[in-house]
DNA sequence: CGTCCACGTCTAC
DNA sequence: TAGACCTGGACGG
């Protein structure tokens, strides 16, 4: 699943479940994947992973020992080095809207796995990847691609733009005047000063590091533990009482308090199919009044999880003031979103099966990040 | 059953 | 800067 701190927990995660395990054989591909075929084949190798923003690369190595002795045939000469022996590969991905990594038993491959790797032992294990959209990508011999942002979690000394989204540039920029520190600063120290007193830039990475702390597979399918403990620490995003706009990209990003002066206008609604959604209301200028943070103490978990299952469309896009009355109105008929999953299909048959219930759409927390206003009020987030 | 929506890129106009 | 690329859950009728 795709966002930054899941990219790195799919490192995390991959690198945990490999951790002094042996592969062996030939890489698959399902049929319907459109990524290309990984020509590796090692009679005993091993995986790690490293992540940066939103791309992770896995790392096959060969291990030393191996002689390796039929598995050249009609590969490309520069997978083989002379002696025959199959080089280590990169192979970096980008999970699209829905893909992740599984460790599952060899003969019960998940649903939706594009490219998987065997274990050497027996039964046969498999790490997979799996991508229910087929968004996500993969390249063979990749490297991290070139014209992307710096990771946030990793490179912050590089992230630097201070742009918040629906601010327009003056006032940040004005505001940033008055944080100015002594210039003889080392860049670590600065670094350490802002983590001291987080902005909004500081946020940009502590929240994320907050997801990866958490432990976990943070959110996603079928981790429904994780899941919920995810929704709990999630703080705007889908959260009642926050409100959300369009931004001009039809990407909705949710926020409390006032949108901005840059904030798009009512006007445009959603491409296509927007005719019922003519919105004939202006969006409410006024502020909802804010959801104290982790107001929901002492209610069950599984309530929270109800509560904030509302879905929004059409004129509720704006959540004014009137939100917590239809958050309200709305509460009795949600239905709850987990569902058990079921059934294992074979992974290169992509029919539609409705027999498998899967959340692809969890909460995530970016849009609270940049939407947020610059204040430690962004925290509450 | 049909419509809308979802964690992201890509590329054709 | 629109679509295109996909599946499947939620919801409305």
């Amino acid at each position: 699943m795709p966002e930054g701190p899941e990219l790195h927990l799919a490192s995390c995660y991959i690198n945990t479940v490999c951790a002094g395990l042996i592969f062996s054989g030939k890489v698959e591909k399902s049929e319907v994947s459109k990524n290309p075929e990984v020509l590796f084949e090692s009679d005993a190798y091993v995986i790690s992973a490293t992540s940066r923003g939103k791309e992770i690369k896995l790392t096959l190595t060969p291990l030393k020992e191996e002689k390796n002795t039929l598995s050249g045939r009609g590969r490309d000469r520069e997978e083989l080095s002379q002696n025959g022996l199959q080089q280590p590969m990169d192979l970096v991905f980008r999970f699209g809207m829905s893909g992740s990594f599984k460790f599952t038993s060899a003969a019960e491959l998940p649903k939706h796995a594009h490219l998987w790797f065997y274990t050497k032992e027996s039964p046969h294990r498999a790490l997979c990847f799996v991508d229910c959209r087929r968004f996500g990508r993969w390249e063979v011999h990749g490297t991290w691609q070139p014209d992307r942002g710096p990771c946030v979690m990793l490179e912050y000394e590089k992230f630097r733009l201070k742009i918040p989204p629906f601010e327009n540039a003056r006032t940040v920029l004005e505001a940033l005047q008055h944080r100015k520190q002594s210039p003889d600063l080392t860049l670590s120290k600065k670094v350490k000063l802002k983590q001291e007193n987080p902005d909004l830039l500081e946020l940009c990475r502590a929240v994320p590091m907050e997801v990866i702390h958490m432990g976990g597979m943070g959110y996603g399918p079928e981790h429904s533990d994780d899941a919920a403990a995810f929704e709990e620490w999630l703080q705007c995003y889908c959260v009642p009482g926050m409100r959300s706009l369009r931004d001009g990209n039809g990407r909705t990003i949710w926020f409390q308090g006032e949108p901005g002066p840059m904030a798009p206008k009512g006007k445009k609604s959603r491409k296509k199919r927007s005719r019922v959604n003519a919105d004939p209301q202006p969006p409410s200028p006024k502020v909802t009044k804010p959801v104290p943070k982790r107001s929901s103490k002492g209610s069950s978990s599984q309530e929270k999880v109800a509560k904030r299952s509302g879905r929004k469309k059409g004129k509720e896009l704006v959540q004014g003031a009137e939100n917590a009355k239809a958050h309200e109105a709305r509460k009795p008929n949600t239905r709850s979103r987990r569902k058990a999953s079921a059934s294992q299909a074979s992974p290169t048959n992509e029919a539609p099966a409705a027999d498998r219930k899967r959340q692809a759409s969890a909460r995530r927390s970016t849009g609270a990040v940049t939407a947020a206003p610059r204040s430690r009020r962004v925290k509450a987030e």
